[in-house]
DNA sequence: TATGAATGAGTATTCATTCAT
DNA sequence: GATGAATGAATACTCATTCAT
């Protein structure tokens, strides 16, 4: 039989993440997909379902490993909660420095699919938020955070102000020192904008 | 008669803001629209060139409005940066309160758009976002904000936050007040999250 | 606007009815029925919901027919059931040879659709028999019929054999006169092939 | 090995004779058949050219069976006419009570074989039919069988009624004592409905 | 202007068949 | 021979856009 070479479905994975970002996800093609991961279209399916559930699988990945990864640092004892945020953070952009075609098909694509309840996107996503908010939370209980912000909403700031961050430096990787990117998303969450 | 005219065109405006925000872009049917607006399908051409030429006109008159709004507050010359970032911030949340459909539409769309650089919509944001970037560098010019926040960044961190609030406002304008998140937005664009 | 000319969904329906007979169902192509229709493609779906609502319509239409046709006779009283069942049996021909291409069909494809129980096709196909098994009964009741003829069998051997002859017929209508068949029919029901 | 070789096509032919009376033709799947007989999906193509040969073995095995059966029969001095005629009748009948879903493949599929030309059905099946015609004449032909039946129409007949009783009986092998659907087709065939 | 029937390009998905191992 | 992963042709259906009335 002709054996699988290499990694197909990674490869498939990989094309998908670089043309849904290329394109969008309704104006990408799976025959794109498919020239790209250099196989035939049918092939396509032969790993999945359908076009959506590559676009699920991305997300689930993507959640899973950044949940994955706070979920660590939250647990720790020895990280007060101002620590605990920076290392949220300092995940987040970690993941997505190693592929800036995925940071950007999450920017663009997310919200479609947790508006249409597809998936675990909406579950995954709400898990991240409870975890920031929890660490938010304990901030403000040990009063190193100001009773003055509203955790429920601020961690929806936090994230959109995040995301759109990270879509400018996707759009070009090379013009932003990502460094920078970083150190003013922490330094803005921690003190906001008035000089201390 | 023009009255008529004019009146068929804004009928058509209004139902595609609420057929966009209902099922978003991609999704949403001309034919819907129409019949939203109470007229014959084909006759939506006689007032729109195509489908996204409808989208590009709600952008386009959605930042027209917003920048003549910021644009009187920032010229005027009684008012420090930080009431200047407070009006502007007003001047979005009023825009959005009259109309939730469009805020829907805006930040559920408006990326697309941006990305594949079509209409004006990436011009007008940036002049939106250079508007913001002018009163945050007065700030720090004059001493209030502070020298570690790079404010070409923040523009876009506080756009995005903003759009995300907005967002979870939109998807339930009941469930929460909306003062509440105007609140929260100023105090944690101006102190930060750490307790002062 | 552009006014349907003449009747479309009837051209569609005839067209396909040819087409179903000349290449089956499942090798029929929308497009042909179109072109075949002198429509566009796209055309059809404005009349029928997808394929199988075509062939559905074409048996629902041919069924209401028949039943309506031979539902008179049987309510008959001044006929006697050997008269009825020649009565059914002219119905039945009648129909068919207005239209030899839905015969084709008819014969071809029907069992498909009840076997996957699509449409009424079985239903109104029961009612035919429901019908003709009456008919049966009355005249084994009044001792014209032979009690050593299990009627709810007899019925399917008939529209068995009936189906089949047709389909003979349809196969080359010019070849055999539809008399001959129709007269051969009627005796051996009536007879067998014993000479009397 | 001869052996091996052997077992695998008729497991083949078995699981295809199952496939093809549960979904029918156009609804098999090649990869179906091949799990049902126990082995690989490519390997069906070392036993039968293509999907439509595997059918078209089937009819011919089929038929062959039947046509060697009924040839002793009509060669036999010792039987007159009907004697024949009721012989033919238990040899099918026979045949098929020893595989219900040879039955079902049967009646179901073999006019589309026919319709379009493939393989040897029409010829062996028209052969069938000879062989029955030339009984109907000497019956004819010696008295016993009436002069009022066109024979070459009436075996279509015969065949058509048969095939449907058959297809009854298919549906649901246990609901219809099949001495009970036998016993009524040979009545009506020499007796016709009328009382004697 | 206004209509809405008609158009036809565009695409996800299936599955019989092939072939490298 | 045997495998089953890989292929890619084939097609129903959608919907933005057009245009005859």
């Amino acid at each position: 039989m002709r054996t699988k070479e290499g990694n197909k479905e990674q490869a498939i994975f990989d094309a998908a993440v670089e043309v849904f970002a290329e394109r969008g996800y309704h104006n990408a093609k799976i025959s794109t997909i498919a020239d790209r991961a250099g196989i035939a279209t049918g092939s396509v399916y032969l790993y999945f379902n359908n076009k959506e559930s590559i676009i699920l699988t991305i997300f689930d990945r993507l959640w899973e490993r950044v949940l994955a990864g706070i979920s660590v640092t939250v647990a720790r004892t020895d990280l007060d909660p101002q620590q605990k945020l920076n290392s949220i953070i300092d995940t987040v952009f970690d993941f997505f420095i190693s592929n800036p075609a995925l940071a950007t098909v999450f920017v663009n694509e997310q919200h479609h699919l947790i508006k249409d309840g597809r998936g675990n996107v909406a579950e995954q996503y709400d898990r991240f938020l409870d975890i920031a908010e929890k660490v938010l939370h304990d901030g403000v209980k040990n009063g190193l955070f100001s009773k003055n912000v509203d955790v429920s909403l601020f961690r929806h700031f936090v994230t959109g102000g995040l995301r759109n961050m990270l879509r400018q430096w996707a759009s070009n990787p090379t013009a932003i020192p990502l460094d920078r990117v970083r150190q003013t998303l922490k330094y803005v969450i921690i003190h906001g904008i008035l000089r201390t």
